[in-house]
DNA sequence: CACGATTAATGCTTTCAGGGTATCAGATGG
DNA sequence: CCATCTGATACCCTGAAAGCATTAATCGTG
């Protein structure tokens, strides 16, 4: 039995006449008759009452009618979906970003891709920059949103936006009040920075922000999150250096404000130059398309 | 593309090994690397990233993989499905039945059908014992419960239960406390009973009942429904003779009388001789095994 | 670096499933 | 009773697909 088998009998279980059906199918009756007699020696059931002048399905037969009306449409959808998969009009995109994008450029390229290809499910992963870099090479991320951290041969780049970093502290800390702040205000300050091992590009903007004046940052914590470093500096441990969009909202007891020579980093969206999934090159249009503020 | 090609890509999809996949088909390799190039042409949509050295699925390639086992289970169930549905285990039944038996061995017999054959749909349909005749006859129910109205050439009947009629009338009536009744006390009642060409059988056995002594019952509404004449007699506007089965759950205000030498009547299980349905030989062989009390 | 081992692809041959044509056989209507 | 319609049968033939032998590419190893 095959699914030709099951557009023969259709074919008859729909005219129920041989030589019609047998046209349907663009081949004489003869041969059809066989087909049909052979489909039900190999099933072992009748589905045809028949006489030299009638055609009728029996109770079995109806049935089958049914199941093969259905086998035949998921089979048609499933060659037809493979195209689709293939040409990047359906399928899955493993996507991750992290925690300093998630409020900027991720939102709208994830409500725009979805918009144009409302077929492929974008599967979310927010991770720290150095667990998307290996998760690039691994291949478990299709493309992600992540600091520019340079040289990287094997992936593809699109600049996505330019973000200074901002310095955010307690309201009822001393420099609230202060005037411009920039590495000689922040000599004494207790910072807090995310570890070189988990966010390499913001960590060595932030240190060589400081050893371009000759002075080394007096780090006291370095969490992991984004989340945990705010939460600290809302508890009064000490005060941090985080990209501007992260900045609108922060809660109620803390405030950012500007550096002098704020240091800059790149937004980027990447993804491997080698990526088997289609779905990627319109992502990656997408993400050219909406190219922010290069301030 | 057919099934024995989804076959043949489901089995290197999960061996990822030319040589064994093609093994689990039963054949040489060679033809099965051709049948799986062959696969990928007519999809046109590459399924496997391969080289002399190893072989791994394509995006394209996981999505249908997914689809191929839900086609492929579909299909088998199909074909399965279809020799259950002409063995009788499965598929449906159109059972019609008189609202007279629908108190006695009815439930009994759709219970005990339905916990032998769970997987027959059983198509109750309630009608009067002519429509059911016609029904049968013209194929609409596949098998039917009502009164034996003798010859019927094409049917074949299994006797279920012999059924006396009791007089049923208000507990006001003077019929409620007389002595023994029969038709000479029944002469002057107001009888209401269903037409003769709604139920043959029980109207000829009422008639006969009182011809045999040379009365013509004074038949004073006919209503179709067995339900109808229920309700007139509660109003007070005649008694009515039905079977005994459904006197048991009569309304407030009546009550049921034995007849002397009350006629009796023959229910039956019925079904076309001809009949195509494989479900119904048991739905018979039940019908048999609860014969009830033949009084 | 060369050689053997592994594995997929290719070339050629063969076979049989399945299609075509001609014809038969049963049923129906005039 | 014959013409006609329709499904079944007989027989032939083609091509899809299987087998065998071989090639080509890649990797591990001495």
């Amino acid at each position: 039995m095959d699914t030709r088998h099951m557009r023969y009998f259709m074919a008859l279980a729909e005219t129920l006449h041989f030589g019609r059906a047998a046209e349907r199918m663009n081949m004489s009756q003869p041969p059809f008759s066989r087909q049909i007699a052979m489909i039900e020696h190999t099933l072992g059931v009748k589905l045809f009452e028949r006489n030299s002048r009638n055609v009728a399905l029996t109770p079995a037969g109806k049935h089958f009618m049914k199941d093969c009306r259905n086998v035949l449409g998921q089979f048609e959808e499933a060659c037809r979906d493979v195209r689709l998969v293939a040409s990047g009009m359906k399928g899955e995109l493993r996507f991750g970003f992290m925690m300093h994008a998630a409020h900027s450029v991720v939102p709208q390229l994830v409500q725009l891709y979805a918009e144009a290809r409302s077929d492929v499910r974008l599967v979310l992963d927010e991770r720290t920059p150095t667990e998307i870099d290996e998760m690039l090479v691994a291949g478990t991320l299709d493309a992600a949103v992540t600091f520019d951290c340079g040289y990287a041969p094997h992936l593809q780049t699109v600049l996505l936006a330019r973000e200074r970093l901002r310095i955010i502290m307690r309201k009822d800390h001393p420099l609230a009040t202060a005037g411009q702040i920039g590495p000689e205000e922040l000599r004494v300050e207790k910072i807090i920075a995310a570890p070189a091992a988990t966010a390499p590009a913001l960590r060595s903007a932030i240190n060589s922000y400081f050893l371009a004046r000759g002075i080394v940052p007096h780090v006291v914590l370095e969490p992991r999150l984004q989340h945990t470093i705010i939460q600290l500096v809302a508890k009064g441990l000490g005060v941090a250096l985080i990209p501007a969009s992260l900045c609108t909202e922060l809660g109620a007891g803390l405030m950012s404000r500007a550096l002098t020579d704020a240091p800059q980093l790149d937004v980027v969206l990447r993804a491997p130059v080698t990526t088997k999934n289609p779905a990627v090159s319109t992502f990656m249009e997408i993400g050219k398309s909406i190219q922010r503020t290069l301030l």
